[in-house]
DNA sequence: TTGAAAGCGCTAACAC
DNA sequence: GTGTTAGCGCTTTCAA
């Protein structure tokens, strides 16, 4: 039942060769001659051997395996970074150890760790924090650390390569439009600011309004990762008598809960209050109205740290951290229009 | 800059003892003497020491890595399948491995096998077809199979312990509820008849359908797996003079596909056409109409299959094969109501 | 309670 | 073009 698994050595003894020769038709390392490679190929299939993957990856320092950390695996956005991610590594022989830190930083931390030890020859990270992966950089791991590269938050983070969103400029592109279709008082609901993402998002909006001499008029929401915690900011901004016309999620979790909310006192959206997300994905289409929303390019995410992992593992890329900013696109829908004229706004202006 | 990270020999030598003795104070596999504990964990801290984890899962023939096998990533019910297993994984010290099948066979054979050569200590797959992994079964490497549990799909395939909702059940509540609120013309969405999960929920619907004498009027739609292969499918089925009255999508990517193709015909759902969905999930409530649905249980699929192969890889289980069918649920919610009585129909009853 | 030593299965020098 | 051999870093007999 349970025999032994047949090793390389098998297969040498079978073909009448020695170990080093069967490695070599198995990996290719040395050109080997004819009769050897057929004899050894039979030995193979006869024998049905297959590699040990761990023992050719403790001898030759290399696992072929890449660490992936995101936050939250259900997190549609994640889900389709992870989706392209795997789909690269696939393409280029590699596997995905898929690790998810639940927002929390000291599991984040020790998480890491642990993919480390199994001697990954690469880590993906989408860091809790931007200063969350900053200490592995600076402790005594550091020359032992596996090439590294930074999606999605933590742009910018000194030793890393990051890849990012121009989250500026499309939170700007969002809120010029909303103020385009007259709306004067737009909310932001958006968690952490200690994310660069983030708050590149919120100073977009901020400039924007500050061109349209709005600046005063700026209203943050700012609330945990959870979609009851964004709920619960957003409830207490739609409560207030002079509530906003205008949402602008900065999360596509956040879009949810802003949606639930303006649902639940019954507004129409756009007709009450406009409502603009962050991030895409095939269901909103479903969404009654369709929302506007500000796309981040999830397969270039994917594409773009791929490559730049690639080419740190094999020593390609020069020294200094690399950063990637890709652009994101305003993708108007069905959920903003034009602002309500409200009787307090008509006798204030 | 590239020191050699220490091993255990160093930590050894640092603190006076042997190898074995640092190993363990390291893995707690001995007793080991106070005084000697205490000089192997200062020098672990004093060097950093970490385990190699490739080098230990070699020697100790457990490498503590779960394959985790789905055909899309980006499938909300699988993304939610990850999670949880992932959750689950992280407690009992286990990392997973994660690849994607991209519904083909040849490449989730092909990604199975891979898995394997990395000496995984278990399997979980949510396999393409039914029969798509019989073949691992059978082959020369039986006996050299990881423990494999099947989710989702195959279930009760010879040879897996397998996890799977009562899909006929579920399908059958469905069909009854639309039944009762008037319809008589319910067609059925969904894709590949290969799946046991899929040909369960038709076969639910045929009973309810068959219970109310209406087993005549069963319609199936059968399409690939993409969203736009199943759009098509229904668009054809909606052109019909005599269209349907109610939809049953039998997964969220057919009511995904129902939806987009009712709306693009300026039908009102439940006014003109009910649609009904399979499995549920956060966005689903942000949908005007709130998606009435059969939602399976997540979360009980990761721990019972986590469970069960936890169980066969400390060879606690019992030999035959287990198969564990847990409850669906029937959410009614905004998009089912009373069958519009159609001229037609009318007339014909 | 501890140590010495034999491998786990493989690759990569180094020889020929 | 091929073989011999020394490890990769660790765990685990076996003996003390």
């Amino acid at each position: 039942m349970s025999r032994r698994a047949p090793t390389i050595r098998d297969v040498a003894v079978l073909a009448g060769v020695s170990v080093a020769t069967a490695s070599n038709v198995v990996n290719g390392n040395r050109p080997v001659g004819e009769e050897s490679r057929w004899r050894v190929t039979s030995a193979i299939s006869a024998l049905g051997y297959r590699p040990n993957r761990l023992a050719s990856a403790l001898r030759a320092r290399s696992s072929r395996l890449i660490g992936m950390v995101v936050p939250d695996i259900t997190n549609v956005f994640f889900a389709g970074l992870i989706h392209g991610i795997e789909e690269h590594a696939a393409e280029s022989g590699y596997d995905l150890v898929l690790v998810s830190s639940g927002e929390d930083e000291a599991t984040e931390r020790r998480r890491i760790e642990a993919l480390i030890d199994r001697q990954i020859d690469g880590l993906l990270v989408v860091p809790t924090t931007d200063a969350s992966i900053l200490p592995l950089r600076e402790g005594r791991r550091a020359s032992l650390m596996p090439p590294t590269v930074l999606l999605d938050r933590g742009f910018g983070a000194p030793g890393f390569d990051t890849v990012g969103a121009e989250c500026a400029a499309g939170a700007y592109a969002a809120t010029q439009h909303l103020i385009e279709l007259g709306h004067r008082d737009i909310a932001v609901l958006g968690h952490s600011i200690h994310q660069a993402n983030i708050s590149a998002r919120i100073e977009g909006y901020r400039r924007a309004l500050d061109e349209a001499s709005l600046g005063a008029r700026a209203r943050l929401c700012v609330a945990g990762h959870g979609l009851d915690s964004l709920r619960g900011a957003i409830d207490q901004e739609l409560y207030r008598a002079d509530r906003p016309t205008a949402i602008f999620a900065l999360t596509n979790v956040a879009a949810l809960a802003a949606i639930k909310a303006v649902r639940a006192l019954g507004l129409d959206i756009p007709g009450d209050i406009s409502v603009l997300g962050f991030d895409d994905f095939d269901w909103m289409c479903a969404l009654r109205p369709y929302l506007t929303t500000v796309a981040q390019p999830v397969e270039e995410f994917a594409s773009c740290s791929w490559r730049l992992l690639m080419q740190r593992i094999s020593g390609v890329a020069e020294l200094p951290e690399i950063r990637i900013e890709l652009p994101c696109t305003l993708k108007v829908r069905e959920s903003t229009g034009p602002a309500r004229v409200r009787i307090r706004a008509v006798a204030g202006t």
